[in-house]
DNA sequence: CTCGATCCCTGGACGC
DNA sequence: TGCGTCCAGGGATCGA
């Protein structure tokens, strides 16, 4: 379940391993979780001379391989270049990814065969491949020029990590719906999933069924800055692995260890030992401490069940 | 605007 | 052993 700090480990690791690579040829196996497999081929002869993250998305930023001598230069500048104005550089065309639930993107050896579920394989001009692969296929692929970016990411919500005090508050007490809707809805905030919506809330003490109008300022301010202090210790320890989450090495993460709440149910809440529940809200499991993270009033229902 | 339901998809857990 | 069922959940979509 790559969320923020796991698709960020992802990237961090491509980075190191992919960077400045050369796409030289192109393997597709099933393609109905990409959304032009034609345009795909297209990969062929660019290079990838950026890697950065969007909300859950990957983006490796493409440049023509012919001007591969003034790309080298590109690199290093962009690479002391501060983050706002690499994202400023405009690239011709970009590789999306988006790992779903079960998607995986790392290097490999050209001589290991293919696991049974990847469907996508990147020959690179070291010989090695940056392969897609994906049980489910819940994830994406996408070859996007610079217009058909532009609209992916326009409506995208407020990066939580540095989204301020006033547009946090405004983005969450404007509106009706529950407060772990509005966390997993990416167009309030990109890059929240369900996980640390449970640990954020869990830390806030704010129970997950709560309108998010009906949060205080000061509850709000809270919620921004735990989620923000549990997103970057994700990051630091590599991000959470519960069923298959490994990062571009390999390697599993660490966050899932200091979990609090999601996953926990009948286990003691941390702080007050009362069993953690879970109820399904916004279609999806919530873990809460029942006493710590106190349930709102009952919503108001259009009509009264007929007595009887 | 907000909700729940449904679908996509596969693997793992569990009960019998 | 194997089979059926349920569950995991990011996201799109649809009807209420």
């Amino acid at each position: 379940m790559p969320e923020l700090p796991e698709v960020e480990t992802v990237v961090r690791g491509l980075q190191k391993s992919v960077l400045g690579r050369k796409i030289l040829s192109v393997w597709i196996g099933k393609s109905d979780f990409i959304d032009n497999p034609a345009e795909f081929f297209r990969l062929s002869g660019q290079k990838i001379a950026a890697i950065e993250r969007f909300g859950k998305f990957m983006l490796l930023r493409l440049t023509n391989g012919e001007e591969s001598a003034a790309a080298e230069t590109e690199t290093v500048v962009a690479v002391a270049e501060s983050a706002a104005s690499r994202e400023r550089k405009a690239y011709a065309a970009s590789l999306l990814v988006h790992l779903g639930m079960t998607g995986q993107i790392a290097p490999s050896a050209a001589d290991i065969p293919l696991e049974k579920h990847t469907h996508v394989s990147l020959t690179l001009d070291d010989g090695r491949e940056l392969r897609y692969t994906d049980a489910r296929r819940f994830g994406r692929m996408a070859y996007l020029t610079a217009d058909l970016l532009a609209k992916e990411i326009a409506g995208a919500g407020a990066d939580p990590l540095e989204v301020g005090a006033a547009e946090f508050a405004e983005r969450v007490r404007s509106r009706n719906a529950r407060i772990k809707a509005l966390l997993l809805d990416q167009s309030v905030f990109r890059g929240v999933g369900n996980i640390y919506a449970d640990e954020s809330l869990w830390r806030a003490k704010i129970h997950p069924a709560r309108v998010g109008a009906k949060l205080s300022v000061k509850e709000v301010e809270t919620l921004r800055r735990v989620l923000q202090v549990i997103l970057n210790r994700a990051i630091v320890m590599r991000g959470s692995s519960i069923s298959d989450f490994l990062d571009a090495n390999g390697e599993p993460g660490e966050y899932q260890r200091h979990h609090r709440a999601y996953g926990r149910e009948g286990k003691p809440c941390y702080r007050c030992r009362t069993p953690i529940r879970r109820v399904i809200v916004a279609g999806r499991s919530s873990y809460f401490c029942p006493k710590c993270q106190p349930a709102p009033r009952q919503r108001k229902s259009k009509r009264r069940k007929p007595s009887g």
